[in-house]
RNA sequence: GGCGUCGUGGCCAAGUGGUAAGGCAAGGGUCUGCAAAACCCUCAUCACGGGUCCGAAUCCCGUCGACGCCUCCA
């Protein structure tokens, strides 16, 4: 039974669906105005870890992750720039997909935008204030009231009472109550706006994911997730909004990932101490940054520095020692070793199953792995063959796809590696000569052209990295 | 100030009542011409102080500390 910690109610909870076997999750994505960082990574790595580990156990997952392309920060920026706002935002968005791409990471199936949702927003901002939790303000804009939900705040475990004392309200706003938030905004002059009952305008942050989730998914969803930074105001907001609206519970369970920590202290664009995706990319691979992630509780901060990132490096390496080939001399384990293999790797993946089912608990489902590798490699020294090491292999191969890990094995461009094969056997001569100093001078050079080449009694063989 | 999460070996990190998983690093060993890889061995009593219990890292109280949110933020 699969069991998650669902933010709402502060504990691990069975995880039923409403659909049989559908999984209806809405992901809060980026505001796009600027490249996204490895903050950002993250969050995206978690929930796609999750969602492969809900596919994994034989559901159909509807993946739903937005992009807010309009708001005041990219508006801001589209300024700065002299660039059309929605421009930008498509730049980025395409960027950003790109991105995600690069880290391996699967597109959800719709990516719904706050700009091609405005039907569905305008009505639920109609709604809102037809049933009286909505008012549209004597400046043009529409807020919600929060003073007419009776359960504001259940999210977040706040209290209204206790939220006003540090509420900041901008001097010319029109709130009923300092803690109402705005559905609809006025447009300024020169803003992208829309038409709409209240006057040109557009949509207020939250309202937009409201909209996004009814549309796509329906009243009712599994699964809603993102960052913890955005549970309050953010999720709070939206539940206040749909819940408002539908008058039915919006979303079984939050899930909410803890925050990127740099230097001590949370990486975000304002703070300023950020490393960009494709920065961390030209030096690392996406297989680094995925298992940064899973070494580490999704709901808790992750350490993002050199030390931790080449534990991560060092960690994969280790996998894929467990899918290398058999010895060139093998020449098999007796049938009971290879049927404990065997029995090892089903132990594996009913380690693993648990270990997830325990709110996706990685790091206990990568120390299942590595015990794994560990008798896979043990069966190698042994000299079992490639067919008997074959079938364990086959289920790391699985659990690490599961997980998303590729545990790909470097590569050079495809044409040197004949020459390398040529060079390695012209070296294994020298060798027979005990030309010690010449031979090592090969392997030094390529090494340091980026091919490790590892001699045994039985021959030598050779790998990228 | 309020709300929340948390404090496990040099580093990352599982473990929520019965005497501390795993990874990285380090040291020793097997193998090797040397090296690398792999394998074997070694390495913590769980922030601090009280309490409950036959028994606590795990429950309760307090103290200290960290981080997040309360304002845009994954």
């Amino acid at each position: 039974m699969l069991r998650i910690y669902n933010t709402l109610t502060r504990k691990k909870e069975d995880f039923q669906t409403l659909e049989l076997n559908v999984v209806k999750m809405y992901v809060c994505g980026v505001t796009v105005y600027n490249d996204a960082h490895v903050g950002h990574a993250m969050f995206a790595l978690v929930f796609d870890i999750i969602r492969r580990y809900l596919e994994y156990r034989g559901y159909k997952v509807k993946h739903v992750m937005n992009y807010t392309d309009v708001d005041d920060k990219i508006i801001n920026r589209a300024n700065q720039l002299k660039e059309d706002p929605l421009e930008l935002a498509q730049r980025y968005i395409d960027d950003y997909a790109q991105n995600l791409k690069d880290l391996n990471i699967l597109p959800a199936a719709i990516n719904p935008r706050a700009t091609q949702t405005m039907g569905e927003i305008q009505t639920m901002v109609k709604g809102l204030i037809e049933k009286g939790f909505a008012y549209a303000a004597s400046n043009g804009d529409v807020y919600f009231r929060v003073t007419k939900d009776p359960d504001y705040g259940k999210l977040s475990g706040r209290k209204l009472e206790d939220m006003q004392a540090g509420a900041r309200v901008e001097v010319g706003e029109a709130k009923e109550h300092p803690m109402d938030f705005a559905l609809w905004k006025a447009a300024k002059p020169g803003e992208p706006s829309w038409d709409s009952p209240w006057g040109k305008g557009r949509p207020g942050w939250h309202i937009e994911c409201s909209a996004m989730n009814l549309k796509e998914l329906g009243e009712q969803i599994d699964i809603h997730g993102g960052g913890n930074d955005l549970i309050f105001p953010h999720h709070e907001n939206e539940i206040a909004q749909s819940e408002s609206f539908t008058g039915k519970q919006f979303a079984r369970f939050w899930i909410h990932n803890g925050m990127l920590q740099l230097g001590g202290e949370k990486m975000s664009k304002s703070l300023g101490n950020i490393v960009g995706i494709r920065e961390f990319l030209s030096k690392r691979d996406a297989d680094v940054m995925r298992m940064l992630v899973l070494a580490g509780n999704y709901r808790a901060p992750l350490i993002f520095n050199d030390e931790t990132l080449d534990a991560a490096e060092k960690s994969l390496e280790r996998l894929k020692s467990g899918l290398r080939a058999a010895r060139p001399d093998a020449k098999g384990i007796p049938s009971g070793s290879a049927s404990e293999l065997m029995s090892q790797a089903e132990a594996t993946q009913q380690s693993f199953t648990n270990a997830m089912d325990d709110d996706f608990n990685t790091p206990l489902a990568l120390a299942a792995i590595h015990e794994l590798v560990k008798a896979i490699n043990t069966a190698r020294d042994e000299g079992a063959t490639d067919d008997q090491l074959k079938p364990a292999q086959f289920t790391l191969r699985e659990l690490n796809s599961v997980l998303g890990l590729r545990l790909q094995e470097k590569k050079g461009s495809g044409d040197a590696d004949k020459f390398i094969d040529l060079l390695v056997e012209v070296r294994s001569e020298v060798r027979k000569q005990k030309l010690w100093s010449l031979s090592d001078q090969i392997r030094d050079k390529l090494k340091s052209l980026g091919v490790t080449i590892e001699d045994s009694k039985e021959g030598t063989t050779w790998r990228w990295g």
